[in-house]
RNA sequence: GGAAGCGUGGCCGAGUGGUUGAAGGCGCACGACUCGAAAUCGUGUAGGCAGAAAUGUCUCGGAGGUUCGAAUCCUCUCGCUUCCGCCA
């Protein structure tokens, strides 16, 4: 959610922000709510003044006497309208309020559709194959890999099982990012090849999460909608959740973080679901959209000073990632219609696919300021005492799906087997190839 | 799933209808002492909202109720703990 405070001082440019980002918000009746909800709590802590004032002088005489007794009845009657008219405002104050979306950064680039996304660079050369190059689902499909038949049996759509050799490259996978964005070395060699300055070299904390999440800590992570692509549990106020971020975001909800012990790193593992709403009949081939992926996900609280460095950090992790994994990829600015609404800023990157001859977004990276955790209620007390809100930072380590199609793709051979990245490869008992 | 108990400030913990937004302790900040530190002593120290400020008001898990007045009484609800049941 957005500060009312800056709503006021600047309803021009929320319009305007708003408009770019494609989010119809309706600013002027949040300012009039406002207002009105501002006059009416005057009013009720007049009233609730005279109150105490009342209730006061009572306590000292043992029998109140009749008078008193009923100018409070008429104090209490009075505040009941009042207090009944604030809810009913206040309701739809915050229900305004929460449709505002964050500010944009003044580097995202202005644009309609995600197809304004600005490709920044391409890093990593396109591998070069003697055999026309096969895609995913064909090799997985020659080795026995992915079972989609049995799965859409089973759990129906865009379900599958994954076999053999692809389950051990997987765990190679989240070994080796846990083991690196756990030690406080690799940490400092990221912050030092990315020229990062005042950087923390605070190792992440590894955090396995629940799958589900509650109502309410959802829509203050401002993640519940569309909630159409959500996975509700019948009969309960419970959700499947789409991302980690969902679960390690929430997690310190009404808390005052010590200074001290800023930033807050973890690195959470979590099966994610989502229905793929409105995606009906894309990318139904192989593994890429799937109701159901194992993702590793980085999450931050920071304070609000060093939260674009820790964007720009987890941005750095990320091509290090890749590039540990040798896997070509080029980066993208977001554009204001496709960072999303809590987004302040986006950068996605995406890998070269060559059995497809595209690329495709397999990690993003997510600057929210404090707009999700003004509603979180995350906050932090500095050593001068004062209290603030802290900023999140969130961003994919490994989309699990999604990098073994990479890895599958980009290091196939002839014969449809795989080469193993040299970094995997000691997890893999040493293997160079699957 | 059944039963009982408990939810108070950054943390622990008093408080069962009327200056209690809340004793005391820990922690933290500042100061004194010290060459410096530790120890000790002193002072300060919850958050939200409105306000330039003074100040007012709200909040003792959450919602609702009783009352002139609720942390304190009632109802519902959520969470935690313990015991039983079940179970990886």
């Amino acid at each position: 959610m957005l500060d009312i405070n800056y709503i006021r001082e600047n309803p021009d440019r929320v319009k305007e922000f708003s408009r770019q980002k494609g989010y119809a918000v309706d600013v002027d009746n949040v300012l009039r709510l406002d207002e009105r909800r501002r006059s009416l709590t005057a009013a009720i802590d007049k009233l609730r003044e005279q109150r105490n004032d009342l209730a006061r002088q009572m306590k000292s005489s043992s029998k109140p006497s009749a008078d008193t007794v009923t100018t409070g009845k008429r104090i209490k009657s009075e505040l009941a309208k009042l207090e009944e008219e604030l809810s009913y405002i206040d309701t739809d104050y915050t229900f305004l309020l929460k449709q505002i979306p964050n500010t944009p950064t003044d580097d995202t680039p202005v644009g309609e559709t995600e197809d304004e996304n600005i490709v920044t660079e391409e890093i990593g050369d396109l591998p070069e194959f003697a055999f026309d190059p096969k895609n995913h689902w064909e090799i997985a499909a020659a080795r026995g890999w992915i079972d989609k038949e049995r799965a859409a049996k089973v759990a129906g759509s865009r379900f599958a099982y994954l076999m053999g050799d692809l389950v051990k490259l997987q765990m190679a996978v989240m070994q080796f990012t846990i083991n690196a964005l756990t030690d406080e070395e690799t940490i400092k060699s990221i912050i030092k090849s990315a020229k990062l300055t005042n950087i923390s070299t605070k190792p992440f904390t590894p955090v396995l999460p629940p799958f589900m999440i509650k109502t309410d800590p959802y829509d203050a992570m401002d993640r519940l909608q569309p909630s159409e692509d959500r996975y509700k549990i019948e009969g309960d106020e419970l959700w499947l959740q789409g991302s980690a971020e969902h679960v390690l975001g929430s997690m310190h909800a009404d808390e005052i973080f010590a200074e001290a012990d800023m930033p807050i790193r973890y690195l959470g593992y979590a099966t994610s679901f989502r229905k793929e709403a409105g995606t009906y009949g894309k990318d139904m081939e192989g593994i890429l959209r799937m109701h159901q992926f194992d993702k590793l996900e980085m999450e931050s609280f920071t304070t609000a000073e060093s939260s674009l460095g820790e964007h720009l950090f987890f941005v750095a992790i990320q091509r290090y990632l890749l590039e540990q994994l040798e896997l070509p990829y080029r980066v993208l600015m977001k554009c204001t219609a496709d960072i999303g609404k809590p987004n302040a800023r986006g950068i996605d990157m995406e890998v070269w696919l060559p059995g497809q001859g595209k690329y495709r977004e397999t990690h993003t990276a997510d600057y929210m300021t404090d707009y999700q955790a003004r509603r979180l209620k995350t906050r932090v007390r500095r050593a001068s005492g004062a209290v603030e809100l802290i900023h999140t930072n969130d961003a994919t380590a490994f989309a699990l799906g999604r990098i073994l199609i990479a890895i599958i793709e980009n290091n196939q051979t002839a014969d449809m087997r795989v080469n193993i990245p040299a970094v995997l490869q000691p997890y893999l008992g040493g293997k160079t190839q699957i």
